[in-house]
DNA sequence: TATGAATGAGCATTCATTCAT
DNA sequence: CATGAATGAATGCTCATTCAT
């Protein structure tokens, strides 16, 4: 079959997600213009609608994607066979990374997430989802304080790194990478005042 | 002079300040039409332009009033001559009431928090603020476990705790208000796995 | 009567209706706010409906105190007895002195004469009629070139003038008052090439 | 490439500017309504906004393509080579022509001229910067009375003629085409009282 | 499939005018 | 009579979406 033309279209729709990416990220769902997307794909506007149905087809495309490109890195940190210590090292810097790499779309996605539309919900709905498995299995070894509420406390615990790597991403003078992740991990760990056990 | 004239004025701005609040925080800045604001407050669009410039300046109005009442709230509570674990509780059910009270407005300028606009940044800005004070003192005293980055870790105080609460606002029967304080209090003091010291 | 409270109606009419010459000389009948009148008038926006029912009545009002100064001037100088090529300056220094002293409501009446209002039409229409009145003096006495159409030779006038004054009011440098009387007298008279007779 | 559709698009521009033309011809700048414009050119309002940035880049232009139009006109009456008197009054001939085709044009652009707007402005310039080289050239060969300024004297031939025709578009019953020309010609040569040399 | 000119509903803002005080 | 807050129709401009080429 056209599979020349096949191959077109999926490389002109990857570039309209990426773009869709760079751009919502940037200025949002309700501040983004179609046509600047169009503009940063390099495409017509129009080609976007052979593409999207709507504006938000493609904003849920762009956050579909971005979901899984962060859920599948916290779940690669899963797979490794560490003790409990060294593996929360392991996914804080996962996450460090991606917020510097991604920047204003890690922000959309997670920092100040759940904007207005569901499917950002579902994409922080979906990591705390992870960690609430995590501290399960923390809970029978033994590490996680009894007597926690942890869909409640991996609330806070998401709440707490996403907080800090929004305010760190506006100046990372205020911090080097290892007293960032240090903080991160002993906050979440101990708090303000506990100690270890 | 005109004061009743004046105290009239006084009130339909109140009344729009108050009608911005409930539509900004449903739909956000870029979100809301103006029309639905007069629509809210009882008057005609262009009334809105007799008070304030633009759609702008409302905004910045309605967020300016409610980090008033946030900070004086938590203020509140500083002055108050009691011991520190009681009055952390005390802060945390402030917090809670205020997230009851405000729903919406409260996600806008908290739990989101930092929206594009710098007013918005402005009013978490103060309240990391004040809670850097808090442990400045605490490390004082002794209950703030030594070497951590103050700035940073109220950082990670305040996005557990309006995290949390932005979860618990989706459906209050999630958790009664005990234990959501109590989630509130122990995570912030002992994180995940701390222990009394 | 109450003969205070007359006087003081008067001087506030009298007050607006200065202050419409000056904003709406400065920005035209469309581009004029109602409110720069008022607020250039030292009075509220409702004063203003108190003396005049819309902003065209003041506007026609400022008209009309404009025409009747450029018109009484104009026959001011008609009631000496000189001859005729003295009178002729005198008529041109009155219409100079009048575009020096009021410069944009030179404009507004009479350069750019003949707006979409009536009223200005009706400005520019009574000084071309003194001005055939005039000529048809000069015809009898014998100083007016035989066989013109004076009505129509009066606009030319009229046009010649006037032209030349708002030009140079853009940059007074551009000659000294005696070269621009001079040349309106000329270019009236003789045009770009006739002799004395 | 695209030949047709660039041809359409040249097409619906076209139709602007001569509806602009018609529409801010009748009721200038501020007082033209851009729903208006395009009505009369059979588009919606959005499309104005594909070809021109905002209402204020229509007028220019409007006003660029009228100001080629008149320049063009009168230089096409200077390559012929004729002596002095006939072309004066082909240029003559050339001016009424274009008042009576384009009647409200002609008076946006050149009767009431210098508007606000600078390029109003420039196209009076223009006009009177034609007619100061046609007299330079007069001066040398003879026909011009001495002692004149020249660029003075060329804003009251233009002042004296557009006005002239202002005033007959009122009402063209008001003088025969012949008539007109005659007293503009007259006019400017000998005005109102000189002679033929 | 890609294009981009055309569409038109939607919106923030302006401003002449009114009217309760 | 003077005031100025309130009014709301009117307007310029935007932008997601369509569709002929």
């Amino acid at each position: 079959m056209s599979n020349q033309r096949d191959q077109q279209k999926q490389e002109t729709r990857a570039r309209l997600i990426e773009a869709g990416a760079k751009v919502f990220a940037e200025r949002g769902l309700e501040g983004t213009r179609i046509g600047d997307i169009a503009k940063e794909a390099g495409v017509a506007m129009g080609t976007l609608y052979t593409h999207f149905p709507d504006k938000e087809a493609l904003f849920d495309e762009v956050m579909r994607a971005g979901k899984a490109l962060i859920i599948d890195g916290i779940k690669a940190t899963y797979e490794l066979d560490v003790e409990h210590a060294t593996r929360d090292l392991l996914v804080m810097e996962g996450v460090v990374a991606f917020a510097e790499t991604y920047g204003s779309l890690f922000r959309l996605m997670l920092a100040r997430g759940g904007g207005e539309d569901p499917i950002q919900r579902e994409v922080i709905d979906a990591v705390t989802e992870l960690r609430v498995k995590e501290f399960e299995e923390g809970r029978v070894v033994g590490w996680v304080r009894p007597g926690q509420n942890l869909k409640a406390v991996a609330r806070c615990e998401v709440g707490a790194v996403f907080h800090l790597l929004d305010w760190w991403l506006d100046d990372p003078a205020r911090m080097d990478r290892e007293e960032l992740i240090g903080t991160l991990s002993n906050f979440r760990r101990f708090g303000l005042e506990g100690r270890e056990p």
